[in-house]
DNA sequence: TCTAGTTAGATGCATTTGCATGAAAAATCA
DNA sequence: TGATTTTTCATGCAAATGCATCTAACTAGA
């Protein structure tokens, strides 16, 4: 009589899921921190510089950098306002679009980038990728592959 | 002379990396968007709730609260605050030690949880469980507690 | 014991987030 | 085409977060 459920997620299900969530939450936190330490903005502004660096000049829309950041659109709207305002990024009026915004990377934005970038490098690397295998690392990215939404 | 650095983290970790916080991300959104749904209240409250009912009667040093559920300092003092306002705990003065503060779940907090249960069940069903298989979340499990803090 | 230093918790103030809504342009459809 | 719906982005207002600092109590050291 000690079958196993259909309905519902097993402990170790339980334990898995909050480990997940309390290690992101950690290494997140310490990327934080490191960047705080060493004078720079917040994650997300780097999150929002790269997608624009990856657009190649080509200039990022709005919505594309709030489904490629996962951000709220409010929330992206009032970040890159702020990326904006310190000289780091130009909107400009989509041409094809009369409702839409074009956000383009400035040089300024672009020196930013690559001044966060070797201590978001740093943190990956110690606090994630020193203390995992190559194959760890391979395993783990096939499994979160399987969460991903469809 | 192509031979892997040992300075930098490879692709494969950054990729990794961003996977793990990605998936994070939308797994806990997909939480609150359900309590929400069921208007129910944010997941910190959960977290909160079921470590005062870990406590079993003894009460939580808000400073144990804030150590557990990873909140700052601060948020820890605003969020219990704010449940107590809701009557799902009680402040007590802590006997040994002048400046703490105990905390207590009451039976308004109890059923709450209670209530809270079934959508975060459902969610860590739906959207983890479910998606992968019991050696996936083994696998996840080991992996992962080589990233705990030390 | 007196003093300096540390720890637990609260809180004023600024920033950020979340919610709801608005405005303008575009898309759909009768 | 004209009306309706949907999409894109912005924003006023409320709530939550982060920062810095404060108070009170405990601890350690002379």
């Amino acid at each position: 009589m000690t079958e196993k459920s259909e309905e519902l997620p097993d402990e170790m299900a339980i334990n898995a899921w909050a480990r997940l969530h309390r290690i992101s939450n950690i290494a997140l936190e310490r990327v934080e921190d490191r960047l705080k330490k060493s004078g720079l903005p917040p994650l997300a502004w780097y999150d929002v510089l790269l997608e624009l660096r990856r657009a190649k000049g080509q200039g990022l829309r709005l919505i594309e950098i709030e489904k490629r950041t996962l951000l709220a659109q409010y929330n992206a709207s009032r970040l890159v306002d702020r990326i904006v305002a310190a000289g780091h990024a130009e909107k400009r009026k989509a041409q094809e679009d009369g409702r839409g915004v074009l956000v383009y990377l400035t040089s300024s934005g672009g020196r930013l980038l690559d001044e966060m970038w070797p201590t978001y490098r740093t943190a990956i690397k110690e606090d994630f990728a020193d203390r995992l295998t190559e194959r760890d690392i391979e395993t783990l990215f096939k499994i979160l592959a399987k969460l991903l939404p469809d």
